[in-house]
Order: C-alpha cells, then sequence, then structure tokens
DNA sequence: CGGTATCCCCTAAGATACTG
DNA sequence: CAGTATCTTAGGGGATACCG
C-alpha cells in the first residue's frame, strides 16, 4: 500500500527516518540488505576474521574452520572476493597455490564487525540471565495452565457423577 | 517444538587470537555465534530498527513490515523478547491489545547496528563497482575459454582431415 | 592442490486455517 | 486483535565424484 511507489531499483536514498528504516531492510534489491546477509553468513565471519590475521590458502582456511565443505568454502570466498572484500592471488607454480587476503575493504569491515562481537561478549551474561528468567517464566506458565485444565477437568468430572 | 538451548558447557574463554577467533564462531553451543544469528536474522534487525523509535502494537509492526508472515512475526519477537531485546507489554483490554518496545538492553544494540548499516552505506557503491568488475572479468575468462575451445576444436578438425 | 558438478536431505520460511 | 497449529515447498548445505 503505501510502498507501492518506490520503482527505481538498486537506489536507496533515506530522507525521513521512518522511511530509511522502511527502505534500508525491506527491499532485498537494496545493497544493505544484501551486505547484512553477508554478514550474516554462518561462514563469512569467520572467514574474515581468519583472514584479519594474515592471508591463508583454501586448505589453511579448510583445516581452520572446523566443519566447512569444500563447497561451502568456496562459495564463500567467491563471494567475499566477488564483493570486493577478499583478494585472490594465483601462484601458477606445481602444486598450485591460491591465496586469500582482506582486501582494505574487508579489513574496515572487520573492524565493524568487531564491535558487534564486542556486543555481544559484553552481553552474553544478560542475554543467558533474560533466557534463564523467559524459559522459566514460560514453564511456570505452561504448569499452571495444565493445572487449570486439570482442575476444570475433574470439575466435569464431578458433574457427570452427580448427574449419574 | 522450538529448539531448546541445553546447556552444554560451551566454555567460550578466549586466550591465543588464533584460538579465540576459532572459538567464537565455529562452536554453535558459544553464545556469540548464537546472538550473531539472531542479529543476522532477516526480520530481527527490522524489528528493533523500528522499535527503536516507540513501541509498537502487533499489528502495527505487520503493517510496518513489507512482506512479513504472522508466524515470522510472532517467531522472530519471541525470540527477541527471550534474549531481553524486546519487551512485551499485554493490556487486558477487549479487543487485546499488546505493545513491544526495546528494552535498554535491545537499545544499546540498535546503537551497534547503526554502525554496521553505516559501514554499508559508506562503502555500497565500492562493493557495487567491485561486483560489476568481478562479474566482467568473470565473463571475460568465460568467453576466452569459449574461444580457446573453439580453436582446439577446429585444429582437431583439421588433423583428422589431414589423415583422411 | 584447488576447485567444479551432481545428488540429496532437511530445515526454515510461506500459506492457510483456526482460537482466546 | 494477537496469536498458535498444520501442511507444504524452496533452497541451503553436506557428501561424493570428478577435472586442471
Amino acid at each position: 500500500m503505501e510502498d507501492g511507489t518506490f520503482a527505481s531499483p538498486g537506489y536507496c536514498g533515506d530522507t525521513a527516518a521512518d522511511e530509511a528504516v522502511q527502505q534500508w531492510d525491506t527491499r532485498n534489491d537494496c545493497e544493505v540488505r544484501q551486505i547484512l546477509d553477508r554478514i550474516a553468513d554462518k561462514w563469512s565471519l569467520l572467514v574474515i576474521a581468519l583472514l584479519d590475521q594474515r592471508s591463508l590458502r583454501f586448505t589453511e582456511l579448510r583445516r581452520r574452520i572446523d566443519g566447512i565443505s569444500q563447497r561451502m568454502l568456496a562459495r564463500t570466498l567467491r563471494h567475499l572476493e566477488r564483493d570486493g572484500l577478499v583478494s585472490r592471488t594465483v601462484h601458477p607454480t606445481v602444486p598450485p597455490r591460491v591465496d586469500y587476503a582482506l582486501t582494505p575493504m574487508g579489513a574496515t569491515l572487520h573492524e565493524t564487525i568487531r564491535s558487534l562481537v564486542a556486543w555481544t561478549e559484553e552481553h552474553q551474561n544478560a542475554i543467558a540471565a533474560a533466557r534463564a528468567a523467559y524459559d522459566a517464566r514460560v514453564q511456570g506458565e505452561k504448569e499452571a495452565a495444565e493445572r487449570e485444565a486439570a482442575e476444570r477437568d475433574s470439575i466435569a468430572r464431578e458433574a457427570l457423577t452427580a448427574l449419574r
């Protein structure tokens, strides 16, 4: 309804605060959404973090990232390369050797990511507590509901026997 | 049934720089990974961004977030509530009214997220350029490979006719 | 070594319908 | 209005096999 008149694909202008929020995340043709998805990616973050230390070859990455498949590592690296976050250098030797490194832009992204990780580390205790509290509350409510149901049930039974 | 976070002793200490990287992302019983996943979530970010302005009711959120299903909004809100990022207030009126708001912790998260969004906005042009360059290069290489293949093919044909 | 191609499974998200 | 329950499907991701 309200967003019907916004046809220019790719353009992601921010004007009013309320409008801006709508734009930078709703439309997936918006760059922001795509980059966020890359960051959100299960493996991308880890690759970026590892490459921040030093450049690594394909197999080195594979060994360091426990549980990643060849396919996913290759995919992830190609995505990162395409976005200009990681550079790929082929050494025409035998056996072949390919080095991956963070580009300057990739490095700045890692800086930004760090602040996010820092946030999670600062708040992980609070979050764990919140979860525990929530689970306890939900559990309590469920039990209360069950008790109530049991009570209604017994009342119904009583009524039935009374009628008999 | 939802995913129960069974508390395996996922101690997530950081010692050496190299070790630390491995830990905070490889093991999914590690808190950081889970919180990152929440942040990365397609809808969570948008909900947080919208609630930062003011508290909203369920339907208000649904209307503002174009394309979200009832189910996903409910799920997202439950998760955020469980993590202590969003508060849920039920007004026992008729019709029922439920308000969602950012908790203080949720607000600080939004601050952190902002820096990420800022980064994407700063670099979206560079990324678009990198993608265009990559695609062009790949396209060029593919065409070159095809030309080469065609050439080899014609040479093979020539050799065949020479033998005849 | 450093990939790509193929198959296949399983989950997460969408659509739909129903309830307090 | 504010959800939950149920069904169904697309695609993310693993395993495997094969090329340069």
